[in-house]
RNA sequence: GGCCCGUUAGUCAAGUGGUUAAGACGCCACCCUCUCAAGGUGGAAUCACGGAUUCGAAUUCCGUACGGGCUACCA
């Protein structure tokens, strides 16, 4: 009788889930190493949680020798988008999270494409049914909203369960009968569950997690013949012998029904990692990154904004395992490949996603990194977001990376830059025409500069000296214009002298770079040199006339 | 409503029955200093609440509150 239901009901599906086990064999692996997989929809981009995820699945994998595929999770044509899947590769290309097996690289266990996949789920769904475990279900929309309310004003469990799953036992005549009628079906799952036993799982983040038993007809095949996510999740896990499944903490209440279906199914279960979601906080509630409502959320946002692929890394790393932001201070010359990351280790609760810090992360990321290499990835990545910029780097490219190698050396290098699209702001006053241009207008107007003093400074100064030598002279030429030669003298007597020689260096500084704070003064005169600083004198002369 | 999960400073967190309750980001002060950044030193700030167990609880148990998730022919 079920053989007769599953016949009429499949009558082109000709293999068995037999075919499926032989076809896709056992790994050939270590037994400890870990298979894991990344299963976006495609969406279009990819959301910093996913790409968390996505980060997670490749560290396990990867230093546990295993394997860390991409499959593509589309059996709902809703939520996909044209191109979506190249969105997905772009992403992770980005970050450099290379799966070894997709359905661009191909591999031993494909399709990596749900919706390329139909027939072996229906295969397995049809042996359900000859097996009495699924059910056609014919119950509309309109049904299942009654019961709905039913259940909503009696209080009971919600869903398609016990007396409510009226279908579960329909003759194949009747079966056959709706069908001819052309009504619309869906295959459910006979669950054998009961809700007054207990199940317990062991998860590998979130520890002991007991559930009732799942006990609801749950949708494994829609109308249109394609799989839901739950019955997808099970074949495709299994077939492709993934070994740990990690996932977003959404799906701890699904637990239950993986659990049975891998039961069923008679398949052995992988572990389950469910991950805490990076939350924000809004107007003081706590809720998920959202792509729709934070620009953060995408990952396509610190590309455009300069943050370096590598600082979010980093700031990815210390939030997936609490213990790595200590060890990486320790160890500032390894990288997050020499770390092991492990379960325990993972935040259990939500994490706020943390700007400051990602900007902390960013800057000691900038101040270890040489001149040269800041001035390559910063024209990079100017000629995508600011061309014209990238040209006035390339045509300044020696002064450019003399400007980013001020105060590089010792052990206490510049924290200044968190992002490339820093290096335009900070060094605007390097290259002469946006020096002019710029005009001193980040500068506080109310305050007066000795404009002959400094005329007679540039006199003095000598581009030979050494760091030592030229800051002598510049005490010695403070002394004479009538300043003290160090703050403490005029502190104790600030009637004797006009000011002190941090007076000076300041107007010095406001003169050659519009601004008054900048890196190492001596620096930057040595590197501007005298004839430029007796231009930028002149204009300077301009401006306080005005 | 039901079922799960969680709650240590502003944030991320260490902690597994006895600790002066680590560390990092942020904040404040001071030092260094030609400014800023950095660096150094110090500081403010945390165990949600109530019971129980125990000689002793952040840690175990039970409640309560609050937060989050699920409760789709979405994933």
């Amino acid at each position: 009788m079920n053989e007769k239901i599953a016949d009429f009901l499949f009558p082109n599906i000709d293999k068995t889930p037999d075919y499926y086990e032989k076809m896709y064999p056992k790994r050939n692996l270590s037994d400890d190493a870990m298979v894991t997989r990344f299963g976006p929809s495609p969406t279009g981009f990819v959301h910093m949680g996913s790409l968390f995820g996505s980060f997670c699945d490749y560290i396990f994998a990867k230093q546990s020798g295993g394997v860390f595929y991409l499959r593509i999770e589309d059996t709902d044509q809703k939520r996909s988008i044209e191109n979506g899947i190249d969105g997905i590769f772009n992403d992770l290309d980005a970050f450099e999270i290379v799966p070894d097996e997709s359905a661009r690289v191909g591999g031993d266990y494909g399709p990596y494409i749900q919706s390329e996949r139909t027939e072996i789920y229906q295969t397995y769904v049809k042996d359900l049914i000859r097996r009495g475990l699924a059910y056609p279900c014919f119950l509309t929309e309109e049904e299942i909203k009654e019961i709905k309310e039913e259940q909503e004003i009696l209080k009971t469990k919600l869903g398609i369960y016990g007396h409510y799953a009226t279908d579960r036992d329909l003759s194949f005549d009747e079966i056959k009968e709706k069908i001819d009628n052309g009504e619309e079906y869906v295959i459910r799952l006979k669950s054998p569950g009961n809700p007054d036993k207990t199940i317990k799982i062991i998860d590998c983040i979130k520890g002991k997690i007991k559930f009732p038993e799942h006990n609801i007809d749950t949708i494994l095949l829609k109308k249109d013949g394609t799989p839901t996510y739950h019955l997808a999740h099970a074949i495709d896990d299994h077939l492709m012998h993934t070994t740990h499944v990690i996932r977003g903490d959404e799906w701890v209440s699904s637990i239950p029904l993986h659990v049975q279906l891998f039961e069923v199914l008679g398949f052995e279960r992988p572990e389950y990692a469910h991950t805490a979601p990076i939350t924000k906080k809004d107007n003081g509630n706590i809720r998920k990154l959202s792509k729709r409502k934070d620009p953060e959320a995408k990952v396509s946002y610190y590309e455009e904004v300069g943050i370096p692929i590598d600082a979010v890394k980093l700031y990815l790393a210390t939030i997936l395992n609490s213990n790595f932001e200590e060890w990486y201070l320790n160890n500032q010359d390894k990288s997050i490949d020499d770390f092991t990351f492990t379960f325990d280790k993972m935040s259990v609760g939500g994490t706020l996603f943390d700007l400051d810090k990602l900007n902390n992360i960013s800057k000691t990321y900038f101040s270890r990194k040489k001149a040269e290499d800041i001035y390559e990835e910063t024209v990079g990545y100017c000629e995508k977001f600011d061309k014209s910029y990238a040209e006035v780097l390339k045509d300044n490219k020696d002064l450019m990376i003399a400007f980013l190698n001020i105060e590089k050396d010792g052990p206490r290098p510049r924290k200044d830059i968190a992002k490339y699209s820093d290096v335009k702001n900070e060094f605007s006053y390097a290259v002469d025409f946006m020096f002019e241009e710029e005009n001193y207008s980040k500068l506080d107007s109310s305050k007066d500069y000795d404009i002959d003093m400094l005329e007679r400074y540039i006199d003095i100064y000598n581009i030979n000296d050494s760091k030592d030598e030229w800051f002598n002279r510049v005490k010695e030429f403070s002394i004479n214009e009538g300043y003290s030669p160090n703050v403490k003298e005029y502190k104790n007597n600030p009637d004797k002298y006009k000011g002190h020689v941090g007076d000076v260096c300041e107007a010095i500084r406001v003169m050659t770079t519009g601004r008054d704070k900048s890196p190492d003064l001596y620096e930057i005169l040595r590197i501007l040199g005298k004839d430029k600083l007796r231009y930028r004198l002149e204009l300077f002369r301009k401006y306080l006339n005005k």
